[in-house]
DNA sequence: GTTGCCGGGGG
DNA sequence: CCCCCGGCAAC
């Protein structure tokens, strides 16, 4: 049955085939001249659309749209569908498709002739949206949402090259088109924001619809008012954006899993770029090398972790000869659970984390330290340390990272989104504490990096300070003089930690 | 073991 | 006051 899901409507300009004139059964190729709805009672039934053929004879026929199928010549199917469709279009079973409707053009030229009667569904498209609908089957398989924007929307299909025979191609490309259909049937497509019919003044974009302003490679998403949010969307962290993204590209993926069955590839789409949240399980990549057992999101990464980290070898392209494999293994996480580490985790300072915001050395001799060069690192830092998440993305962005963040945090797992949308994760265990910064033989601890750790481990664990004033201050949490200093540079200690008082510098 | 600092003492 | 240090509790 889906194997054919019929023209329901097209647009001028489009190739199609329509039975021949001579009435002979065959199949003519013809060019959509123009569309207009059949002049019938509305209330006999759903609308209809007439279409003008311009045969390839030149004569000029109308042809109901269950008699004309698109061209098989149209190897790139690209329908800029108008929908000029009401509520009243739907039709039961696919009722449900409202808010996301697309018009599919996809009709097999194989079936020679109309599909007859029965129910089909109605493929219906909201006003004022637009969808293109690209299929391509020379490249690797790929699902892309190229543009989306001001209620167009681009879809990309590239299906696998090893389909062989053109039949298999032209069936690739139909139940393509299927899957794109059927998107308009998942739960987060099937309620956008908008209300049908009715003289709907609201675009998608009116009614919340959005692209998504950071995506890389084109996903969509849209961002619901708060009063519409989907009972099942996740809470913060994970941004609203972020959840509905992985959604929606994972419903590609989904069916793009029941048809074309590459459950591998699609493995890797979902967990390489979006995320897998089928039954809440991630597939991961962990290394396997000895002390290390990094975690990654892709393969990919993880090859090239091995690669450089391990095997040594320094080549950024992709000069892999296979042999990365070996020493990394998929694994499947709990992405709940991950998501509550996440939210867990607090963020750290930046400082912390950025390389560039760390100040190597000791303060130059004799500069007597003063408040407002401490400030600098003191009082800006707060503030980000318990307000930018987005510093948590520095801990792990890339492989280089490692080298010069001498990260130690005090949970087991760094969560790191990347810029790309997709995040690595990271256990060590044991811990590997890359110190870029050599310490120097008299600064046994880097100043910049100790500074700020007592901030990291506050966030992390807040300990309950001591209750009431008799007991003894707990142990300061901030930059004290001996740690900022060292015993080597005691004189420049504030006098109160030189007596071994409460440090009046470095207040807490 | 290290660190922060309270409490106390000597000058 | 200034300066130092024993000792304790939190790491």
């Amino acid at each position: 049955m889906h194997s054919r899901r019929l023209v329901k409507r097209s647009v001028p300009g489009s190739r199609v085939c329509a039975p021949s004139p001579t009435g002979d059964g065959a199949a003519l190729p013809g060019l959509v001249q123009a569309v207009k709805p059949e002049n019938r009672d509305p209330a006999a039934g759903p609308r209809r659309n007439v279409y003008t053929v311009l045969m390839q004879d030149g004569s000029v026929r109308e042809y109901s749209e269950e008699e004309i199928v698109v061209s098989p010549a149209q190897m790139t199917v690209k329908g800029a569908l108008k929908s000029r469709l009401k509520k009243n279009e739907k039709k039961a079973g696919h009722a449900d498709c409202q808010g996301m409707n697309k018009g599919v053009m996809m009709r097999r030229a194989a079936t020679g002739r109309a599909g007859g009667g029965g129910e089909r569904p109605r493929i219906q498209q909201h006003k004022r949206t637009r969808m293109t609908l690209d299929v391509e089957s020379d490249h690797s398989q790929n699902v892309r949402l190229l543009e989306c924007k001001d209620g167009i929307i681009s879809i990309r299909v590239s299906l696998p090259h090893f389909r062989k025979s053109a039949e298999e191609v032209d069936m690739d490309k139909v139940t393509a088109a299927m899957v794109l259909t059927s998107l308009s049937t998942s739960p987060l497509v099937r309620s956008p924001p908008v209300r049908l019919g009715e003289g709907a003044n609201g675009s998608w974009k009116e009614g919340g619809f959005m692209p998504s302003s950071h995506s890389s490679s084109g996903y969509w998403s849209w961002s619901a008012p708060s009063d519409q949010s989907n009972p099942s969307t996740p809470s913060p962290p994970l941004s609203e954006e972020k959840v509905e993204r992985w959604r929606s590209t994972r419903t590609v993926a989904c069916f793009l899993d029941d048809v074309l069955s590459h459950k591998k590839n699609l493995a890797y789409y979902e967990t390489a770029i979006f995320g897998d949240k089928k039954n809440s399980m991630k597939v991961m990549f962990k290394c396997l090398w000895k002390n290390c057992g990094k975690v990654l999101s892709t393969a990919a990464g993880i090859q090239k972790h091995i690669r450089t980290v391990h095997l040594g070898r320094n080549c950024e392209s992709e000069c892999s000869d296979g042999e990365e494999d070996f020493y990394y293994t998929e694994i499947k996480l709990n992405t709940d659970s991950v998501a509550e580490g996440l939210s867990s985790l607090s963020p750290v300072s930046p400082s912390v984390l950025s390389p560039s915001a760390a100040r190597p050395g000791a303060p130059e001799p004799g500069r007597p330290e003063t408040a407002s060069a401490r400030g600098e690192g003191g009082k800006l830092a707060t503030p980000l340390s318990r307000s930018a998440p987005s510093t948590l993305y520095l801990v792990h962005t890339d492989h280089a990272y490692q080298a010069t963040a001498p990260v130690n945090i005090p949970s087991s797992t760094n969560f790191t989104p990347n810029g790309s949308g997709s995040f690595s994760i990271s256990w060590q265990s044991p811990p590997v504490t890359f110190t870029g910064i050599p310490a120097s033989p008299t600064h046994s601890r880097s100043q910049s990096f100790v500074e700020q750790r007592p901030q990291a481990s506050t966030v992390l664990s807040s300990p309950p300070r001591a209750a009431g004033g008799l007991s003894r201050k707990s142990r300061g949490e901030g930059r004290k003089c001996r740690k900022v200093y060292g015993m080597e540079n005691r004189d420049m200690w504030c006098t109160a930690c030189r007596w071994k008082k409460a440090c009046q510098r470095f207040v807490d």
